[in-house]
This record gives C-alpha cells, sequence and structure tokens, in this order.
DNA sequence: GTAGGGTTAG
C-alpha cells in the first residue's frame, strides 16, 4: 500500500495553490504530503495532478497509482482517463475495459474524446468485437463523429479485428485523415491477407512515414514474399528498430536464420524485441543452442529479458532438454519477481516436464494461484498416465476442454486398452481431431495390435498431414507386431512413392554444461573409442544375462540377422547412453533426448541396463518420457 | 490546463 489517507480532505479555501503548482515542478511524495496537510487532497485540480505525478514517476507501479485512485471521493474524468490508458499502455488492456465499465456504471460521467480512443484501442488489443462495436454505437450516440483520434482509433480497432471492411467505410466517412490514419488501414489490409491492396493504398499515400514503410515490410514477408520484403527495406528512406525487427523476422519465418543473423549483426543498436525475434526465431528453426547462447549474451550485455524472452528462452531449453540450465532460469524468474500466473507459468511446467523432472514441474503448477486454461493442459499433457483430471477441469474450474484435453483423454483410454471406447470419443467430439490424437490411437492400436483401427487411425493421419513420417513408421510397426510382413512392405511402398523420409536418428546428452550430440552410428566424437568399448562391454552383460535383440522394428530393409542387430546397437541413444555411462558419476541420472520414438529393441535394452548398471537413465523421445529404474520404465512399456 | 489513435518479438 502506497499510503493511508486519514485526514478528512476538504477543498481548500484558497484557490491559487492548486493553480500555482503547474508552474512548478514538484516531486509526486512532496504534493501527497502537501495535499494531505492543507486538505486539499480531494480537489479536482491536485486529485488529477497527484495521478499524473505517479504515473508518470517510474518509481511508481501502476497498481499502486490506482490504489490511490480508489481513495478518492470523486475522481475526474482527467483521473479515470489516465488510469484506463495506462492500463492499455501496460498490456492490461481487460483491466482497462473493465475500469471503463465502472466509469460508465458508477461514476455518473460521460466519456470524452480522450477516453474513447483508449477503450476503443483495449477493444482492438482484445479482439473484443462485441465491446467495439458498442463503444461503436456510443461514439455515434455522443457526437463525436467527426473526431480525427476517435475514428482513427476505431479504424485500428477493425484493422485489428481483421474487419477490413468495416475499418474502410470509417475511413471514407471521415473529413479529415492524418498519417497515423493511413497507416492503421494499411495495416488493416496486411492483417486481412490483402497484400496486394496493401501495396496499392501505400502508392497512394502522398506521405508516408517509417511506420508505412514497416508495415510494408512485415505484410510482404508474412505472406512469404521476404525478398520483396527486402527491396521494401532496402529502399526505406529511415529504419528505426520495428523496420529491423520486422525484416529479422521475416527471415525467420522462412526460416533464413542466416540472413537473420546478418542482419542482426549489422545492426549498432539493438533493442529488446531485437533479441527477443532472435531467440524466437532460432528456437522455432530448430536452432536451440544458437537460441541459448543468444540469451546468455544479452544478460552479459546487461539487457533486461523480458516475458517472452523467458518464454522462448524456456522453451529452448525444454527441446534440448538441459534441465540444470532450466533450473537457473526459473531461480532467475523468481529473483525478479516474475509472475507465473501466465503463459510464462506453463512454458516453466512444459520445461520441467520436458527436462524430465516431473515433481518440479508439479510443484511449480500447484504454486500458481490462478490456474489458468494453458496450466491445465500442459500439466495434464506432462502428467500423461494420471487421468482424470479432466471431469475436475469441467466441474470446478468450468473450464472448457480443447482439442488437447480431448486428446489426454483418448490417451488415459488407449493406455488402458479401451481403444474402442476412444475411437468413439474421436469421433464424437465436438472438435476436429488432430493429428496428435489419431497418432495416439495409432500408437495403442500398434501395442494392442488392433490392425482395423490402426489403419483407420493411420488413414486419418494421413488425410490431416500427407508428408508425416512417423505415421507410416507406426503403421510398418504395427504390421511387423501382427507378423503382416506383405503389408510391411506395401506401406514403405507408399513412403517411396510420397518421398517421405525418415530422419537419422539423434541423441542429445548434457555433461558439464555442454550438449553431446549422437547420430546412429556415429563415430565422430572425441572419446569415441571408449564408448565403442563400452558398447561391447554393454554387449557382454546383455548376453550374460540371457538377452536376445529384438529385431522387428528395424525399418531398413537389411539381409540377415547379424546385420540388423549391429545396427540396433549403434542406435544414436545407445551411443548417449555408453557416453553417459563412461562419463557421468555413478548415481547421477543419465538424461536423454532423441529426436525419433525410441524403437522396441532399445527399450529393453535400456531397461536391463538401468538394472545391471542400478542407474536411473532418462530418455525424452519426441512422444514422451522414459524413465527407466530398476529395470523397469514410467511409461509401462506403453510409447 | 496534465490526456487520445498506427509498425516489430511472445
Amino acid at each position: 500500500m502506497l499510503l493511508q489517507v486519514t485526514a478528512s480532505s476538504l477543498p481548500s479555501k484558497s484557490n491559487l495553490y492548486p493553480f500555482q503548482i503547474y508552474k512548478n515542478p514538484i516531486e509526486p511524495a512532496q504534493l501527497l504530503a502537501l495535499s494531505l496537510k492543507t486538505a486539499t487532497f480531494n480537489h479536482p485540480l491536485i486529485s488529477s495532478r497527484l495521478i499524473s505525478l505517479y504515473t508518470h514517476s517510474k518509481s511508481t507501479s501502476l497498481d499502486h497509482v490506482r490504489s490511490l485512485f480508489d481513495q478518492f471521493q470523486q475522481p475526474t474524468l482527467f483521473s479515470w482517463n489516465t488510469l484506463i490508458k495506462s492500463y492499455v499502455q501496460n498490456q492490461r488492456s481487460q483491466e482497462s475495459l473493465f475500469m471503463f465499465l465502472d466509469f460508465m456504471t458508477l461514476s455518473g460521467l460521460m466519456p470524452d474524446v480522450f477516453t474513447l480512443p483508449c477503450v476503443i484501442k483495449a477493444c482492438g488489443r482484445l479482439m473484443a468485437l462485441k465491446e467495439g462495436g458498442q463503444i461503436h454505437g456510443l461514439v455515434f450516440k455522443l457526437g463525436f463523429g467527426s473526431d480525427l483520434f476517435v475514428q482513427g482509433s476505431l479504424v485500428g480497432m477493425y484493422s485489428k479485428f481483421k474487419d477490413i471492411g468495416s475499418a474502410r467505410k470509417v475511413f471514407d466517412q471521415m473529413t479529415e485523415r492524418d498519417l497515423v490514419t493511413w497507416n492503421s488501414l494499411l495495416d488493416g489490409y496486411v492483417k486481412d491477407g490483402e497484400i496486394e491492396l496493401a501495396m496499392e493504398l501505400f502508392d497512394e499515400m502522398t506521405e508516408r512515414d517509417v511506420v508505412s514503410w514497416t508495415v510494408m515490410v512485415d505484410g510482404l514477408s508474412k505472406c512469404g514474399r521476404v525478398d520483396d520484403a527486402r527491396k521494401v527495406f532496402d529502399e526505406m528512406p529511415r529504419r528505426n528498430f520495428a523496420s529491423w525487427n520486422a525484416m529479422i523476422n521475416g527471415y525467420m519465418r522462412a526460416g533464413d536464420f542466416i540472413s537473420a543473423r546478418g542482419l542482426f549483426d549489422v545492426m549498432e543498436d539493438k533493442d529488446i524485441i531485437t533479441w527477443n525475434s532472435m531467440i524466437a526465431g532460432y528456437e522455432h528453426n530448430g536452432r536451440c543452442s544458437e537460441a541459448l547462447k543468444l540469451f546468455t549474451k544479452l544478460l552479459n550485455l546487461g539487457y533486461v529479458p523480458t516475458h517472452s524472452t523467458l518464454v522462448s528462452t524456456l522453451s529452448a531449453i525444454s527441446w534440448s532438454a538441459l534441465l540444470s540450465k532450466g533450473r537457473w532460469v526459473h531461480s532467475y524468474m523468481v529473483k525478479n519477481g516474475h509472475k507465473l500466473d501466465g503463459v510464462l507459468g506453463t512454458s516453466l511446467i512444459e520445461m520441467y516436464c520436458k527436462c524430465g523432472s516431473i515433481e518440479t514441474a508439479l510443484k511449480v503448477f500447484e504454486s500458481i494461484p490462478n490456474k489458468k486454461l494453458g496450466h491445465w493442459t500442459t500439466i495434464i499433457a506432462g502428467l500423461g498416465t494420471h487421468g482424470r483430471y479432466f471431469n475436475m477441469m469441467i466441474k470446478d474450474y468450468k473450464i472448457e476442454p480443447t482439442v488437447e484435453h480431448y486428446g489426454c483423454l483418448v490417451d488415459i483410454l488407449c493406455r488402458a486398452g479401451h481403444l474402442e471406447e476412444a475411437k468413439n470419443v474421436i469421433e464424437s467430439m465436438p472438435l476436429k481431431p488432430n493429428k496428435v490424437i489419431w497418432m495416439s490411437l495409432l500408437s495403442a492400436s500398434r501395442i494392442y495390435k488392433k490392425v482395423e483401427i490402426g489403419e483407420y487411425a493411420a488413414q486419418s493421419v494421413t488425410e490431416i498431414d500427407p508428408s508425416f513420417i512417423e505415421s507410416y513408421v507406426l503403421l510398418s510397426n504395427m504390421y511387423a507386431a501382427t507378423g503382416n510382413w506383405d503389408k510391411v512392405s506395401r506401406v514403405r511402398d507408399a513412403m517411396r512413392k510420397t518421398g517421405v523420409k525418415k530422419d537419422a536418428g539423434c541423441s542429445l546428452i548434457e555433461y558439464r554444461d555442454e550438449v553431446h550430440e549422437f547420430i546412429a552410428g556415429d563415430k565422430s566424437h572425441p572419446r569415441t573409442h571408449e564408448i565403442y568399448h563400452k558398447l561391447s562391454k554393454i554387449r557382454e552383460r546383455l548376453k550374460s544375462v540371457g538377452y536376445v535383440a529384438d529385431k522387428s522394428q528395424v525399418l531398413l530393409h537389411i539381409e540377415g540377422d547379424d546385420e540388423k542387430e549391429t545396427e540396433l546397437e549403434s542406435h544414436s541413444e545407445r551411443l548417449a547412453i555408453a557416453f553417459g555411462l563412461i562419463s557421468l558419476k555413478p548415481g547421477i541420472p543419465i538424461r536423454i533426448v532423441k529426436n525419433l520414438r525410441v524403437c522396441n529393441d532399445c527399450h529393453s535394452v535400456t531397461k536391463h541396463l538401468s538394472k545391471i548398471y542400478d542407474r536411473e537413465i532418462i530418455v525424452r523421445d519426441n512422444s514422451r518420457f522414459h524413465h527407466f529404474k530398476h529395470g523397469s520404465c514410467s511409461c509401462m512399456d506403453y510409447w
């Protein structure tokens, strides 16, 4: 609490003092003390000035200003406007609209040409179509139909709604238009995907500023014309951060992180969005180690990470399963007071889930006071096996399930072997099932050898994404598991025809803050000799416990069982495990990330190894976690 | 007599 006002505050008899305060600069705390002493706290000029001073003071948070505001007997229109605007500026548009609602019902005042642009902007940000329409009606009723700022902001709002028709209508009715209004409309065309019309409008403009140009750079790159975007970028008479950032993001969207990096390196001054764009871009393009390097660099250079910096960084950490780094970021967040009740909480939970620390993920989940949809989705997906959170979500928290939640339900049913029931859920759910859901069903069909359902699921996946390799692999594995070799070769023919190729298997392991990467049959690691020596030891140990290799899932067409066995032995996760065994101290769990689904044989071998070497081995493949301990796996042989 | 609308990351 910033202050407590107990003195009954009456307007001053002296009329001179409230006017004088505008002439001389004054510290907010100084004016507050003065107003309390002279009982002028509620004077309209004083209260307005107080709100203004505290709003602009960097050391005062918006919530503090709000608590000051709440103590006024009758806040002025100016004070309302200032706070409503501050909420929008602080990315708290929802609260801005709530405050506007309070204003309309409680204040007894009417909005003016300063109030309306703020709330119209909030509607645009929130995509609040209904409220936006109502406020548009209010604008007419109050007779602000010819105010440039109000009309201009309506153009902006409809542009955000991608309702270019309404934006254009308001625009055409305006008696005067300034550059900001033109730019709003230009952005509307871009948001609506009408790049040709945007270009026409751009040519029509007699005056353009850096925003107009930037909107074009952004628009062209967003519809895949990154080379044209670059041409516009090069033609620009002047550029600001947003222009550079738009171009960088254009390249990142096109997957051209080399060109993006080129621009980044050339930039003399960078803002935090530049860094965030690079980190997010690298992360989207699967270059997580580059993303993490930049995160370290920006900290060293003294930039202050924002929410989105942390979200992207956590995401990069999740993909590479660098638990120690994730813990560091978590503690950084705690130290710097980042709240976890939004996307950031979701990212953190996801990071712990994907880095194999489900207990910490649960702890984080439980520590979040106002759990939102995303937190549930993430933790449920992470828990996987722990079913029946579904009803609690609907009943206790009144959250509408999304496709992901149905996905979890299907997964749970599949695990329990209720494949028909799972199929029924998919067919009767109110949302369109996605690839992931069909894959759960397909995966279960393989385990439970339900060929018919499996074929149905595989077909559905192929309809959604014909080039999705995993469905072919699973279908083939299912046929292999049921001894249907004829159909196995037919699947391979289908793969050849559609031109899908299996990615090379790749496993990562973290050792001494470095990531070591292995591909199948890899001989490039500096300690290759030791690793293969360890592999031969492993083979002996396995033989001594009577282990026989399961060769049913070797996808490559290799003649003769011996070759199959050799192929299995050099699977990337085996190399990573061998490396883990020789380099990590006994007792420390071996954590591995793999890009493909773990094969049957590696799975049973890893179970044995966890017992033989008394080691916890945690493997994250592309669909779930395998926590190997004392000879068994947390997935209960279902994956 | 302090206050309003447009571009870039998530």
